[in-house]
Parts: structure tokens; sequence; C-alpha cells
RNA sequence: AACCCCGUGGUGUAAUGGUAGCACAACUGGUUUUGGUCCAGUUAGCCUAGGUUCGAGUCCUGGCGGGGUUGCCA
């Protein structure tokens, strides 16, 4: 994999972040000369079950993030243990995720199902120590002999049973002797144990069932805790990190290894990241997708990372906005404007400056020649006056926003409305001298004059106006499809509803709306997929994946709207 | 209910035991050929009660509050 060789250089923007309480660890352990900077070893492993979120990146960030600042390695591996949940598409979905998220991991991608015969002798050996033994009861027996939180858990009849037939018995349920459900091999820790996951913990279970890398060469599959631990040693990982649920796991994960002559890990818990108005497990976000409440896991609205790609998010708006989340172990829930933030200061730096009306009222000026169409000078960016500038039409029939004109002009109303003058941006003055209406009584069209000595946007005669406003020349505009998201849960936290319902009643009714009107310049048409662009006075917006074809059709997906103070000042007085 | 973890402005987070700071949000004002951006400012905080200490957000104990755990999932 030569494309992953090159260095994680791209960082999590660290050099003045404060030090967190990991990153304290790491430094303790390598100040103490436990590892050597360059030795530290982190791993994000993900199990190929689903796609990645925006939660994942703060995973992602750390694992790698952590790994590249000290020069060490991150892997990435598959955490595929159990054949019944997992699929090939998913691996490939991840890896797709992680490289536009701009991380590159140490050699291949590694799978856990490459450990299951060193899993599997390291379990032979706990067997030999008289640490596991092979339980014959069912799953219903073992749960129900586990007790609960408040009551002692009950050994297993067969958990004294002599390490030579469990050893057998071992054997046999790999040979694919016994049906599944049949036969555990279990830890023999303590049923006595406050942390139920002490109670003699499962390490296999039978499973016949095809696995997508290992086919049918296993019927016994490790389950979580045996496996991770192990997965971890095997790759020498030093630091291994994970979310706050896996806390209560961290006497398991040590005393696994405990006995066992290997390497041993630190396990490390912070607390996963929680969005307003946003659900993020995976059975939740898969329901949205089976029940059709979007459009696929890559919906525009979805916090999944091809969703946010595909909505126009960028990797280094991503990675911004988990730096500045911090790492701790509280768990909290981050307001998504602070997302919206990281992508906005991106943006605003790096997207090119288009026109766009998304709702055309057609405008004629009286007093322009007729046929005559001239080529405006505009700013690309004019954040960046290096990025050059573009030709934009211009000529005697013009589509301008709804928004903006009215009929009656509202206090500190700075648009068009009869008989005001405002700029057209990078074109001239314009005046409404009339307009037109249907027999319903609805606008169809403003008549106006333009003053040809403005040209460009000022006046020689120093007059101001207070208002600009976009346009797009009739002529040469591109009919495009605007898609407008909007959250998709109308509530900041989605699973807060009434009795009987889940967050499904929460939906935002109006999360998508598609405008199929709309007029653009003609330099958006040429634009290839996945183009993240400003519409001048309106928002984000970024060329389809998947639809938009250069030349052809043009389909922008809206990625966020602009700061809108009108619409405040209006919201206020109203 | 038992065990584990965690409590700093509205939100997310800083502060060798020594002046509680930053970002986002909200609100003012200024600049502006995007009602964007940018700039300046305002509001607002150590869960609580004791203890240790010259001095506690920080250390100890209790209380309260929140999260996690009771899959042959990860």
């Amino acid at each position: 994999m030569s494309d992953n060789s090159t260095a994680n250089n791209i960082s999590s923007g660290t050099e003045n972040a404060p030090v967190d309480f990991i990153r304290a660890i790491v430094n303790e352990d390598i100040r103490s000369g436990k590892y050597k900077p360059e030795e530290i070893r982190t791993r994000f492993p993900p199990e190929p079950n689903g796609y990645l979120h925006i939660g994942h990146a703060k995973a992602i960030c750390i694992d790698f993030g952590i790994a590249a600042e000290y020069g060490g390695k991150c892997y990435l591996r598959m955490d595929d243990t159990n054949p019944g949940k997992e699929d090939i598409e998913y691996v490939q979905a991840i890896e797709e995720d992680l490289r536009w998220l701009g991380f590159a991991w140490d050699g291949p991608t590694r799978y856990a199902s490459d450990y299951f015969q060193q899993m599997y002798d390291y379990a032979v050996d706990m067997i030999k120590l008289g640490l596991a033994y092979v339980d014959e009861q069912s799953a219903e027996e073992i749960r129900q002999n586990r007790g609960s939180l408040t009551e002692p858990g009950k050994p297993s009849p067969w958990r004294e049973r002599s390490m030579a037939e469990s050893l057998d018995l071992f054997e046999r349920m790999r040979q694919g002797e016994f049906p599944n459900g049949s036969k555990v091999l279990r830890a023999k820790i303590d049923m006595n144990s406050p942390n139920v996951h002490m109670r003699d913990p499962v390490m296999y279970r039978i499973l016949h069932m095809e696995h997508h890398r290992s086919g049918n060469q296993w019927c016994i599959y490790p389950m979580y805790d045996w496996a991770h631990g192990l997965e971890d040693s095997i790759e020498g990982i030093t630091h291994s990190f994970c979310t706050l649920e896996f806390e209560i796991h961290r006497p398991l994960y040590e005393w696994f290894l405990e006995p066992l002559p290997v390497h041993r890990p630190r396990q490390i818990e912070f607390s996963r990241l929680n969005l307003t108005y946003t659900v993020m497990s995976k059975r939740k976000l898969m329901r949205l997708v089976a029940e059709k409440k979007v459009s696929g896991w890559d919906d525009p609205r979805m916090p999944t990372l091809c969703g946010l790609r595909r909505r126009g998010y960028t990797p280094e708006a991503i990675r911004s906005f988990v730096q500045q989340l911090g790492i701790t172990k509280f768990s909290g829930v981050t307001e998504v404007a602070l997302l919206e933030n990281c992508l906005r200061e991106d943006l605003n730096k790096n997207a090119d400056r288009y026109m766009a009306v998304l709702n055309p009222l057609k405008v004629s000026i009286s007093n322009y020649p007729e046929g005559q169409i001239e080529w405006l000078e505009a700013l690309n960016n004019p954040e960046k006056p290096e990025l050059g500038s573009r030709k934009i039409p211009f000529g005697r029939e013009i589509y301008i926003e709804q928004d903006d004109f009215r009929e009656v002009a509202p206090r500190k109303y700075y648009r068009l409305s009869p008989g005001a003058e405002v700029r057209l941006r990078w074109a001239y003055f314009l005046t409404c001298q009339e307009v037109k209406k249907d027999e319903q009584g609805n606008i169809t069209e403003l008549v106006c004059t333009y003053d040809p000595e403005t040209r460009g946007g000022s006046a020689p005669d120093g007059r101001r106006v207070r208002g600009t406003i976009h346009w797009v020349e009739a002529s040469h505009a591109v009919a495009a499809e605007l898609r407008l998201y909007d959250r998709l849960f109308k509530c900041e936290n989605p699973d807060d509803c009434e009795e009987g319902q889940d967050y499904m009643a929460n939906l935002n009714a109006d999360s998508l709306t598609t405008l199929r009107d709309c007029k653009l310049e003609p330099a958006l048409l040429e634009l290839p997929p996945e183009s993240r662009v400003q519409f001048e006075r309106v928002g984000y917006f970024c060329s389809d994946r998947h639809e938009h074809k250069p030349g052809e059709k043009a389909v922008f997906n809206r990625t966020v709207p602009l700061r809108d103070s009108w619409a405040k000042i209006e919201k206020k007085h109203n």
C-alpha cells in the first residue's frame, strides 16, 4: 500500500492544543521510558457491520492523530469476529471513508480473523492453565445463572470438569462435532464478582456459519472480550483507545492477557461524541435507511461520513471539529452548531463564490439595449483575491430572488421595492419602476431601469446603496435542481419523545426541500461532481456526487446556509 | 437496586494546590460591493456539605445529580 506510506501529518491540529488526559498518559509512558515515541502503536478497530459516522471520526482522529504526533503507527483492523453480522461491503466503505477523511493506516488492512488460529492456541493454553472450561448449559441457563446486578451468579455444573475433558471438548467444538449453541468455552473467573462481565464470560461460541474472509475454516468464533485484547497484543498496540462503555470490560481485558506470555497494551476509555439533533447508533441509523426515511447511508442528512461528504462537508472541517471537542470522560452532548461553525470556517476560506437564484423572479431592464450581452468580471473569492476572477454574462432580462423584492418594504429592508435602488452584485445599480401581476395578483415580472454609470457596482457620483442582491442573466441561465437540507430531527434530543413513541416520531418533515426551477450562472454547470461552492448571499452548496453531470445536468446539495441576520431582524419584529 | 465512571457559563472544554481562561451559542456596536466574512464589546460558570491546607475547581469523606454495565453483539 504505497499510498498509505505517507505520514498522517495532516494532524488533528494539535500544535497549540491543551494536553488531554490521554496524551498525558502517553507522555508519561514516554517520560518513564516505558516506550520510545516512535514505538507508540494505536489502532482503529471497526466492526465491518455498518458505515462510519461522525462519532467514529472522533475515535479515528484520536487513534491516528496521537500515533502520528509521536511518530508512531496506527493500524486499521477489522474486528470481524461475528460472521453473522459482518460483510465485505462494509470493509470497503470503511476504507474509503477513512481515506477521504485524510488518514492513512500503516501497512495493509488487518483482520481479527487472521488471528483466529493464535487465539485458538491461546484458548487451549487457558484451559491448560485451569482458567477456562467447556460449558454445556444452554444460553438461557447461562443467562439465568449469571445472576443479576444485585444477586451473585451460580456456578455451572460443568465448571469443575477436568482440564482433559475441556481440552477434548474444545477441540471437538472446533472440529464441528456439535451444533450451534450446544457448548461454549468459558473463562473461569468469579461468579460472585460485582462486575457481571467477570462472571465466567463466554470466550467462544459455536457458529456454523461462513465467514466473509475465513470462509468455512472455523465454526467456533471468539467473543469480543477474549478476542480484542489479543488482537491488540498480537499487533503490539501500546495504547488501546475505546469509548466509555468498555470501561467495565477493562478488568477482563487485563485478566485475559495476564496469564499469557504476551505483550500487554493499555486500554484507555474516553467519552463518545453525541450531537444535538442527531442519532448516532448504528441500529438507529440502519432503521432510517431500512424504513426509507432517508435515501440511503449516504443521504446528505445522515451523520455518516459518506452522508456528510455528499452533503458537502470537508474532511478538514470534520478534523477541526474533533480537535475542538477535546477528549474527556464526561458524557455530554455537543451542539451541532460547533460542527457547522467549523464547516463555515473552512468553506468561507476555500469555496469559490457563484451566483444562483433559488426562487426566480424575472426582471426586465427597460433601458438596457435589447439583445445585448456583456461579460462582467466577478471575484471568485473575496477572501482570497489571488484566486482570480471569472466573467459572468449580463443582459436585458435577468432573474433575481423572489425574497429580494417586496411591494411594501418593511423597516430596515434594504432590498428591491418599487422606486428603490439596489446594487446587482458585480453589475449595476437597479431601480424598480413597475410591478407586473397576473389575474390572481401574483407578481410575475418587474420592470426596472439600470444606471449605466455604475458598471461594476460603484457610482461615480459617490452615491451609495444599502442593498446588494444576486442575479442571473436569463438567456445564459442554467436550469438546476437544488436540494435544501435541514436537520433530520426537529428536536435537540431525538430520543426525548412521548410515551410509546421513539425517535422516529421526532423526524423533521421539512428536512429536505427540492427546488427544480433554479437559475444558475453558466459556469456552475461545468463543475465536476463534489465541487464545493458558495452561492453568494444564500449558502454553501456541493454538486452531487452521483447526479450532477458536468455540461448536462446541474444538481447541487445545500451544505449549510450562510448566517442570515436579516431573518433574525425580521423574526424579532414580527 | 449493586458495581464502575463522571460533575467548571446555555454547549464543548482549559487551569505544577496560588488572579477561573478559550471556543461555540446568544446579545450590542463597527467595517463591508455577500444582511456573509472580519473587528470590538456584553451577558453568563467551579453540583452540594464538611474536612486537610497559609491557600482547594484541583486532595479526602458524605450527599445529590448524570452516564455505563445484567448478549453465545462489538
